[in-house]
DNA sequence: GCTTTCAGTATTATCGTTAATATCAAGCAT
DNA sequence: ATGCTTGATATTAACGATAATACTGAAAGC
């Protein structure tokens, strides 16, 4: 906090008015005659008075902030729901406190616990666990307004979220339909208990026909390029055989993709890939790859709909409402061949 | 805010002692004996009790929170400052307040007064642009703690940032060295009016032999790769002659390679290209491409240091001071050839 | 026995604001 | 003249914590 700043108290010394009377003046009450309010506002001005927020938060019992928890800013797609929020925000005039959870639940928890005792007003959360909220669902139990950004419809918590379960179908099914047969899923989540994607790629399989191979289902240390690259070449090592690859997020595509580039391996030919959350990197990719769209405008602008909404809300929290979006395949360059097997 | 959460009055009623004995018991003073203390938190527990935060920063006249300035969360080095940022200040006791400004000054002065309407302790700030500071030297003048991220010795405000204009220098000296003549520039903070690099291309030329065109130098609509893609396009269908191009970010530097796949130019023998801030989309990309390193953690450690010291001051704050790290060049296969001429 | 000391707890003021209520003079009708 | 509005401003009490000081009763000292 700046050392000396002006108060109300300030104002009011200044120009012989009482606090209470600069306070109406600099908030336009219809009490306060122009001639008085000019002289307040003139005042308040040279001593570059800015309202105490802390003081009106207190006074008001709302502060007119709103927590945002994410697993890992290094992610591109979760940096521009970071954006997106808190452009939205601002422009409703709410503040975002941010913090990342690095995908460890002591640490979300400890980050929910400091944005209570700053009373933030709500919060929305990408928990690093979809099965693992009993400590949401406690915060939701005492009314506090949260929405979470990966849904659970049991969970009994509100959430606006991508349907990656039905992205994950999607691309799975489209490499199927293009004639892949063994389709590798390097999926950082899945570990992790967060499984939807996994669970659409092998439904896809069990409706489309190919067996789903456990073997050609990896778990990358985490959701880098460099995961991405290692994932494959372990793969590869393994040499399970296997014509094209789904990873959980674009920049395991990007990591595969390198892969194939300094090994000789021509994309889509002879490994075709299919990333998720369409980030610019994997559009512009030297081969550009394809991916489940994630719609950030769209999840962020109804999350934060309906986090405002709750807020709004006096008294017990309504139940809870999931919202799932339905992502759209981008097909591109990166899979965008029929595979007619081994020497097709 | 939660609709009604314990307060220390809550558990005075409860316990049957006063909320100023209360207070003392929580936070462990030696004046309340064991006994007294136990029943008390014992209490805290039970009515799920945590410190009204926005109450405490009242009264000790400190939020115990940074804001941090950025001017675009889609630059992968940016976010990765900013999840620095969060990460060392949450260490330390600290929350961090974002706001993104998205390259306009209107929009930076915003978010300059709602951090210091929420009275957040200091600010670490990515100006949009480096010479109109004149709104962050006021408050520097107020005595508000303020730590630029990118400097200009001559602003007289506080500064940790790379060196620019030196990483442009040591990016352009590498391909001068490697036979380059004719060098693009595509930088978009040029016309920003923020010209380090640009400044450190300039004298490479002037120091080390071939005369700059200033045709060469081109102005992309933004950071991304797509602006990366279509500057180089501008520049192919200008016919200019030139080997190497050199970028102001990664992002751009993907879209030139992007560019150079895409028509058939090989990277390096037909065009070599350096980028900025050595993000990993670059290092892993097909062809991965030299960069001009950016030391987050770094730049981080040593922003945050200052800030917090000068939290910490009390009175009038000591003179500015401008710390410039040193970058590293890392050469990678988009620029190590040597170049040989039209037909190398 | 009477003050002194001290541990344990309570009371009061404060932080900077807002909200509810109070005051007080001028203007007006009766 | 007396009371009633009403417009302009002041006073007081919150909000939820901390900090300084005040009280109270029992043990200790002489």
């Amino acid at each position: 906090m700046a050392k000396s700043v002006a108060r109300l108290k300030d104002i009011a010394a200044q120009t012989g008015f009482s606090v209470n009377t600069v306070s109406l003046a600099l908030r336009g009450s219809s009490r306060i005659p122009d001639e008085t309010r000019l002289l307040i506002l003139q005042m308040a001005e040279r001593l570059n008075y800015l309202p105490n927020q802390v003081a009106q938060s207190l006074v008001r019992r709302e502060t007119r902030s709103v927590g945002l928890i994410i697993t890992d800013l290094k992610n591109p797609v979760l940096t521009a729901v970071a954006q997106a929020v808190e452009l939205e925000l601002s422009k409703r005039g709410y503040s975002t406190l941010f913090a990342t959870s690095n995908n460890t639940l002591a640490l979300e928890e400890r980050m929910i616990e400091t944005f209570r005792a700053r009373r933030a007003d709500g919060m929305l959360i990408f928990p690093c666990s979809h099965r693992q909220l009993d400590h949401i669902r406690a915060l939701r139990k005492r009314n506090y307004p949260v929405v979470l950004l990966v849904g659970d419809p049991d969970a009994g918590i509100d959430a606006v979220c991508m349907d990656e379960r039905a992205g994950a179908y999607k691309a799975t099914a489209h490499l199927i339909n293009n004639g892949h047969k063994r389709i590798a899923l390097i999926d950082g989540a899945a570990a992790r208990g967060n499984t939807e994607k996994q669970e659409g790629y092998l439904r896809a399989h069990q409706q489309l026909g190919p067996t789903s191979d456990p073997r050609l289902m990896v778990d990358p240390r985490d959701g880098s390029v460099a995961s991405g690259y290692w994932a494959t070449d372990d793969l590869m090592r393994r040499n399970l055989g296997f014509s094209a690859v789904l990873t959980s997020n674009d920049s395991l595509a990007l990591g595969a993709l390198r892969y194939c580039v300094k090994h000789g391996l021509r994309v889509p030919e002879d490994v075709a890939i299919v990333g998720f959350d369409n980030i610019e990197f994997a559009e512009y990719a030297a081969t550009p790859v394809s991916s489940v769209n994630y719609d950030v405008e769209r999840v962020t602008r109804m999350a934060i709909e309906r986090v405002l909404e709750l807020i709004g809300l006096a008294g017990e929290l309504p139940e809870a409402q999931v919202i799932q979006v339905e992502p759209e395949l981008l097909v591109r360059e990166s899979s965008n061949r029929r595979y007619e097997g081994a020497n097709g």
